[in-house]
DNA sequence: GATGAATGAGATTTCATTCAT
DNA sequence: TATGAATGAAATCTCATTCAT
């Protein structure tokens, strides 16, 4: 016998936990539903508030929603660039990364269908948050391949084209796995990923 | 004050040529519009005909749009495959597939849209079209990628992962390429791409 | 194995078969459907002919449901009026009357749904048919009653007011039936209600 | 050019007398223009609420209709009912269950559009509100005609078939009047009905 | 004349957003 | 400040009617 203990009718909460409360039920529901079909109520039910106070923190149902892919692009990039700098190989660096980039999906399965989702709603918007964050750290990642270079081990390419290849693979990788109903964890495959990348299928 | 010249009256077509207008039209606006904020009507103006004919085409908005896709996907694989099979090496039939999958979204950078648009709106579908069209062209293309083995000439990778590697990356760059906003055709790194897979980057 | 004999393309009938099949078809898929769901082209098809053809005949649906029902309404008279001139006395003719009402309606039951789907959708229209018929027939009938009243079998009531009676009565119980979903025939019932009507409960 | 005075602002009210607010409005509009030509929308204004009220109170146009018949049935059976258990007389109680059930349709002619409308729209379900309610009446009523059996106060019929005969009278009667145009109010005939059902046309 | 493909007005319903309480 | 009742714009789909063939 299950007791109905109902949300008390009004509390108060800081501001800032108010938010983490909606976007952490946000991300939920529009991952599950999709953008369109996110009802904002449903919403402010899983966040525990009501409708209004989604509307007090965000200008709209759209300010909401990229926030949510704001918060989860910042996840992930916390989650892959974490432990790297304190590795001193590039190369190890590279597959650590490929290896957490894989595992946080594993993790947060959800967080493919938001940034579909993103890219599928907000087409007039410049550029997809998860590509503004990339450009980001292209920087960071550029020096590395061409640390890389100057050691000698990468030959034929240059440093732009193999991040842009290892970017794509990964991201390519990522949907696949998501798009196409695998089953299997991605991080089991990041070592045969990160194989292919360095040697190539002749290697 | 403009002066509308509108549709003449109406036409009679074979129903097959209207399809094709109907789903010419759709492809267009489904693609540049997104699933949801496509316009039925809209659809019906660009296709130079009535709602009603849509509606007694296709059975509703959702049929429509899973017509297009298909037939977008029956494109590409047109596409892709048409003269791979008078090719004898099976690493130049990789590498024109490879050229040939770049070309097509070169042609119609719409279709990406559509895939992204079919994933978004219909989550519940048991698998997108572009993998079930995918699983179809497996087992020829595994075939190959065994053959290059027999030959010796893939080494150290399983021509089942060799596979799952090149889709990726080729469906990734697309994927990148235009949600990133890139502007420089996929086509012309379609080389450097096979030379990725072929070498990797250490090669 | 049966074989599809489809529908010669065109055939040519004089129009007052053409009238009498469409009129027929009509009858019964307004009778089945009701006014509103009833589609032109099934009505159209259960005719053997094109939709055209339909509003060749008649100006438009709400036309051809009209015809519709007074043809209902012209069957019914005549079921009713038929042999009762042949009868001698007033009282067997009213008797009589009341059977083949209610007869009629045991054999059509859809003229009930007719005369219920007009009032319903054409309600600015003056009057239904079913009571103009009724108010051209009203003389006749009143001559009777007075006869009846002037041999002394009518005591306490007006022949104006028996007439009206009998009328709801009558009315009423074809309604009641149709649509309290009773399964016994009327006619079972015509000999009760004639006892009534001329000798109350309590004789 | 008229000023609209819109509906100042937006007002809140119990959901109980949304409801009711809502309901007469229905009322109203379905019996004046019909269930399928009745806009929600026009329902809406006359109740003084949004479009979505409607919606949030209501399943659907459907269930607001059948909701509207409900409780116009159970005015009418209040109104019937109310003072009946005070009369003693058995035959006292049948003439004024006539007359006030005469006078509901008097004051409330709408009501019986609602029935028509009820009947004619949802042929599908399977009994029309009116005859649920009159059913579950039935058995008092039937127990008053027993009585009057007993005090031999009814001869030659079976109480089933007088309860039933009465039914049919007064049903018929209401639709009468409406259908065929009729001015004078139904109460006035209630006596000269009540007098035709106990002692017939002879007596 | 006969057909049925083509048309588009119109009605229901949803849900993001507002604002009275 | 927090709530959720109230709002109404917007979009799908149907089907009576027309008219090219």
């Amino acid at each position: 016998m299950t007791i109905n203990t109902p949300r008390p009718t009004r509390t108060h909460k800081p501001a800032e936990e108010r938010r983490r409360d909606i976007l952490d039920a946000a991300a939920l529901v529009f991952a599950a539903q999709g953008y369109r079909c996110a009802d904002v109520e449903c919403i402010a039910e899983h966040a525990g508030v009501g409708k209004g106070t989604i509307y007090r923190l965000f200008d709209n149902k759209e300010a909401l929603f990229l926030s949510t892919v704001e918060k989860a692009m910042e996840d992930l990039s916390a989650h892959v660039n974490e432990s790297i700098d304190e590795i001193e190989d590039p190369e190890q660096q590279i597959r650590t990364a490929i290896h957490r980039y894989f595992d946080f999906f594993d993790r947060n399965p959800g967080t493919v269908e938001l940034f579909i989702q993103e890219r599928a709603e907000f087409r007039n918007r410049e550029k997809p948050i998860y590509f503004i964050y990339q450009e980001n750290r292209r920087a960071v990642w550029l020096e590395r391949f061409e640390r890389l270079a100057r050691l000698g081990r990468i030959r034929s390419v240059s440093p732009e084209l193999a991040l842009d290849m290892i970017g794509n693979l990964v991201y390519g990788a990522v949907f696949s796995q998501r798009l196409s109903g695998g089953q299997r964890p991605l991080s089991e495959q990041s070592d045969a990923v990160a194989d292919l990348l360095f040697n190539g299928i002749k290697g």
